[in-house]
DNA sequence: AGTTGAAATGTAAGCGCTTGCATTTTCCAT
DNA sequence: ATGGAAAATGCAAGCGCTTACATTTCAACT
């Protein structure tokens, strides 16, 4: 164990410029406050010394960290990145800090990371998808800690959110499957499971079957985690059958550039044999040959106006109004007309 | 502005519990030495109250914050996530909490990123690779706080590191590439301004190309942002010159799929038209088609090695050694023998 | 019952900052 | 010059916890 460097403190700081701490502390934090000559002299100290405020210290004196929090589903897919991105520029933008964490999809890991954000004093929080444990919002409301839902909208929701809709979204995109004349679909879904966005997606496409008037007991669906492969396991799942599916739509991206890869592995021609539709729209829909059909979201809108909202909330202490973000389907190579045969 | 909802604190625990705030502080740290009883009418009332310690004020008195930081130059992609999993895993077996943001690959944000850590308690701190400006070496030995680099080993680095040697890594790739009769090689690299791991790996190949006794000069790179597009452009680029080379290595998985992607686009067959090789072995490598020849990295074992070497220098306060993980090849499909044509 | 040492608990001093209020300085208008 | 308001600065009280040290309790001996 060596001897400790303490860090200088404010107090070396307002001795060696001669000043009270007080005066150091308005020079980093209102410098309009303090006269030039002083400032200068306080800059100087700071320097000297190589002094950085104790962040717990200020916290505690001023009870602000600036700081939001964002727990995400995953880090290991581009799902969130690009909105993510935005959300911390934004942020960032009106002097916030942002701390991110996973909860690898799990609820419990979800709720650990909510609880640490807020014991860390997070000032707000940005939470992925309204399903939640109801004891999760209560726990909220009683710390009366600023919480916003993205990626997902929902009026009605226990807190408010900014996101699109995940069901209409789907359900869209389904129709255009249908008038393009398939009628045995099949879905590659993500665990729909504490995650609304994956269980409005499936959503959309039974309403779309329901509305064509098809049996939705005949619609095929395999449900598995976010993960390339897994999207490439269950579309060899479903087209070793005997009588495959014409069209496979994937609940995200992910999962449909796993379907695609297979299907090449498999010889089978997309679209000619298959089409495959995805969800998001990230960079690899894009890159991947055929390039994936698939749902644009707004992600840097969502992120960007996530980032206000919660910034409103924060500082007005008031609840913010939700929005309803549009998405659109974006044509590209993937999804064909049925196969006749 | 509502009125503010404080959180309860560590005395309305003791006052309801009936104990002193010491007792109360001592059930959370050191249960074992509070009494039975008492620890049941404490733990009992923290229930009642909902009571979630206050961290500033416990990294006030304690001096420690049992969180790590860690600084990685994108979240955008894979690269980096498999082994911050594993070290984030280990770091929460052992109670420490893992704070990651992204420097966007800018030097700039990363010693922004490195103070911000710092002033937020950070008891040790993850880097990625060994370039950064000495003034940044500086601080961190002023203050005191233990730092590790993983992503790239060097026995004289200033910090202690647990990585792999990138250059001999690519070097020895490199020499599978010409043993399969390459000649005319090109480098889609990383930026490698800043980043070691990138300049090492293209070194690497010159070492290759000296050793063979060929010119350097002779050796084409293009140096390009790690994103999946930038390798499909600059394979692009590569691809349409008079004559284009028969092997174009990448710096890592992202850039060989971009290349790979638009090798298919062009209607050039890998490895038969042109062989393209990756590093890192994410996820994606395995999937694609052709499957990618890379370098494997020990992500896991790294992010698992880092950890518990962070954590030994935070607690010891002893410098550690590092550690010189190896690599190997993987081959897969997109190298193969090169073309006589 | 009386001692006594260990175990359990309590007391109170900070940790480094912000900020309301008190005090001093500055700078005009007179 | 000088009174006085405004600007600049200083003083000192916390913020919610941990922990060294002091005190009390308790059980096991004589």
């Amino acid at each position: 164990m060596s001897k400790l460097k303490p860090a200088p403190t404010l107090d070396d700081v307002a001795r060696k410029a001669g000043v009270s701490t007080a005066t150091v502390s308005r020079c980093l934090n209102t410098p309009d406050r303090v006269v030039e000559a002083t400032r200068k002299r306080v800059q100087s100290a700071i320097e000297a010394l190589g002094y950085t405020p104790n962040f717990a210290a200020r916290v505690m004196a001023a009870k602000r960290t600036f700081t939001i929090g964002a727990i995400i589903p995953t880090m290991e897919n581009a799902i969130f990145a690009r909105g993510l991105q935005a959300f911390q520029e934004e942020l960032h933008q009106h002097g916030y800090t942002l701390l991110v964490s996973s909860s690898a999809y799990k609820p419990a890991t979800e709720e650990e990371q909510i609880r640490t954000l807020v014991a860390r004093g997070a000032d707000g929080l940005l939470l992925i998808g309204h399903d939640r444990a109801p004891h999760i919002y209560e726990f909220l409301q009683r710390r009366d800690i600023p919480a916003l839902v993205a990626w997902s909208f929902s009026p009605d929701g226990r807190l408010p959110s900014i996101g699109f809709d995940n069901r209409a979204a789907m359900y869209e995109l389904a129709q255009r499957v249908f008038d393009l004349g398939h009628r045995r679909l099949a879905v590659i879904s993500g665990i729909t499971h504490g995650n609304d966005r994956a269980r409005l997606r499936l959503d959309g496409v039974r309403d779309a079957v329901r509305q064509r008037g098809l049996d939705p007991q005949g619609l095929q669906v395999i449900e598995t985690p976010y993960e390339i492969e897994n999207g490439a396991d269950a579309f060899a799942r479903l087209m070793s059958q005997d009588t495959p599916p014409t069209a496979v739509m994937c609940g995200n991206d992910v999962l449909a550039a796993g379907a695609l890869l297979r299907a090449q592995d498999m010889g089978l021609k997309v679209p000619q044999d298959v089409s495959i539709t995805g969800f998001d729209d990230i960079e690899l829909a894009r890159i991947l040959r055929p390039a994936l059909t698939t749902v644009h979201v707004p992600h840097r809108e969502m992120g960007g106006k996530a980032a206000k909202a919660l910034i409103e909330m924060v500082e007005k202490r008031a609840p913010a109004a939700g929005e309803h973000l549009f998405t659109h389907i974006v044509e590209r190579q993937s999804l064909g007309p049925a196969n006749s045969a």
